[in-house]
DNA sequence: GGATTAAATGACTGACTAGTCAGTTACCTA
DNA sequence: TAGGTAACTGACTAGTCAGTCATTTAATCC
């Protein structure tokens, strides 16, 4: 590989060296982290990473910032477009295994939770500017819904956070245990299950017959 | 505060020590905690720690053996002793807001997440003896319930998961935002709700009455 | 109260690493 | 191909911290 020259190389080789920090800061957290490991792992020399982030902490602040959005429009999308509830929690629980399995996303969470306290003002923002907001875009869905009648329920906040729940917890799973054996999760097996619970409990009077139509769905 | 001559001094010296290891531990990392600080936490020097623990990484083996099983008795308890899985479901959606605000559990996940790359064997052992204890003795409770007819599920072993996923995540949030502004949750009424949802989701036919008639009971 | 024991200390060592910068070298242009 | 530019390098500095151990000191015993 030779040497960044243009503005896009540089670009580049910027996105290599926060794909090798991610990597590296995953498996040995923020502190344990040696900036010639980094370096080392994008193919470059210490020297190179700081012509690039000026200080540790910084280079940290960069992965965090282009992390913390990516998944968050893909989300918004598919709960905007859903033509009603069980469309749209469809939609998240079949796009979640992928999402999970990625690896991106799980690994920032792991990050984000082992270096919490070293970096108060970074997970103050990433709580307000992605997790707030996904749980609100989740309420609101679910608050509309409930104005239409098509739900049932009391505080469409609380319900929010019972429905990415399992998500979140299977994401973590998966950053903290990967593929171990014994540890395998069937993601699939397990939203779908999760999200016709939540139908099955949410639709009025309980009929199973919206439930078996929307495994329909669901499946298609 | 004198020496500690005696055993039980001793051990009460040793517990204080691992008291502010968990401490810093939680708010700093395991790599970033400095062996200084932690003797300091506990009003003695460097030195006496070692006179305790032989080395950091002993030191943290000791505190997750101190933690580990310090809960799993009290769930067990729970499940075992109660006369069906909806008194079961709500004794453990009971006792879940005090075990998550006592802090000692939520601070043990974070650490344990957050360093579960740096002591692969320490994790491994954490999985098979904690977590998937805690989940078979709920599959097992939920597969029980199904062969009496109280609830209609396919897999008890996911349903499990489902079940433990909103006061995972809940623990998680409250190791990782503690009570910062904005971060609150009622943990009581999002595990009341989760619950109910469950209790809906599974009793045969969708009846609401014996949900109704278990709100009733969990909050007796 | 003097001697004995062992708990507690903290200065010290050696290993390690974030960040620097003088020097090297790949690539481009004339 | 020679000269210029800037991307890249890695030895070095300054500071940190796990672990050690000679010394101090609190408690107990006679």
């Amino acid at each position: 590989m030779g040497r960044a020259r243009s503005v896009e190389a540089k670009d580049e080789r910027r996105a290599a060296l926060l794909n090798a920090a991610l990597d590296e800061i995953f498996q040995k957290g923020f502190s344990a982290s040696r900036m010639d490991d980094i370096a080392a792992r994008a193919n470059l020399s210490k020297g190179t990473l700081y012509l690039y982030f000026e200080s540790k902490e910084v280079l940290f602040g960069a992965l965090i910032d282009s992390l913390a959005t990516s998944n968050i429009g893909e989300i918004e999308r598919i709960t905007a477009g859903a033509s009603s509830v069980f469309d749209a929690l469809n939609g998240v629980a079949a796009y979640a295994p992928a999402m999970i399995r990625s690896s991106r996303l799980p690994k920032l969470m792991k990050v984000l939770i082992g270096d919490s306290h070293s970096f108060p003002a970074l997970i103050a923002d990433y709580r307000t500017q992605v997790l707030d907001r996904v749980l609100s875009a989740l309420a609101l869905l679910l608050s509309n819904a409930k104005a239409r009648g098509e739900i049932e329920i009391d505080d469409p906040a609380l319900l929010a956070r019972l429905v990415i729940a399992p998500m979140a917890f299977s994401g973590i799973w998966q950053a903290v245990f990967g593929n171990a054996p014994g540890a395998e999760v069937d993601l699939e097996a397990l939203f779908r299950m999760h999200i016709n619970l939540m139908i099955t409990a949410l639709t009025p009077h309980g009929n199973t017959l919206s439930v078996e139509s929307n495994v329909e769905r669901s499946v298609q």
